[in-house]
DNA sequence: CAGAATCCATGAGGATACTG
DNA sequence: CAGTATCCTCATGGATTCTG
């Protein structure tokens, strides 16, 4: 497969192959590139889940980090909350259609990862 | 597009939808989203780059971090480094192929960033 | 030119406790 | 259950200087 036949949505925004600094791109790549982000939007690829369900399956999450990850990703319009009047609290989290978008991307590129992070050498030194 | 179509992959690995702290696929997952990561393996998505080309590219990225990410990509058998003996001294980085498989997931990734950001309100409270 | 080495600030992020 | 509030630590990562 030839990369460069897949570069021109990206050539028609960076015509010189330069990814300027302050970009708006750069913004929102950080906030879906991040540790937990990428995990919470796979974890949610398959249907809405709960807080709860949340914290179990992107391991190792910190209440913190899930509420301040899931913030940013609602205020992207990629995931959706929906609290409901019940007691006890239950708040469901679903992806937007945008959401969804992205999402088909991260699970391609986690499976990818997922397939390869045995050939390599991960000592870290 | 229905994105639970495409977890197959990723349901060979993990059934449950639960992905495990210790796993190796974190690892590498972390190395390819890094914030510069990302950006470099992108760089190179078009052909072998210099390191001074590099540091254009990835607008921001300090000496510190882009020797650093591109150490950690070349343990990780994504990215080639050659060094050409001549004075004054040259070096070209470049894809293995592996890097180029992961470059055209990334490519679409970052693609879709760049279309979506403006959409997107970007407050960072 | 392509880095390595050093120092240092900041903030990401974890642990804990508390609440509606 | 689904968070919020605080404190505190450690490591990410920037700036600077030096070198083959």
């Amino acid at each position: 497969m030839e990369v460069s036949a897949h570069l021109g949505p990206l050539r028609q925004r960076f015509p010189d192959g330069v990814f300027p600094a302050g970009c708006p791109s750069r913004v929102l790549l950080d906030h879906i590139t991040s540790k937990w982000g990428v995990l919470i939007i796979i974890s949610l690829a398959d249907g809405p889940h709960r807080w709860s369900e949340l914290r179990r399956r992107a391991q190792g999450v910190s209440e913190k980090m899930l509420a301040q990850t899931l913030k940013t990703l609602e205020r992207d319009g990629l995931v959706h909350r929906s609290p409901q009047p019940v007691i006890p609290p239950r708040v469901d989290y679903s992806l937007t259609d945008r959401g969804q978008e992205l999402a088909a991307l991260l699970v391609s590129l986690v499976g990818w990862a997922a397939e390869h992070a045995d050939e390599i050498l991960t000592q870290t030194p």
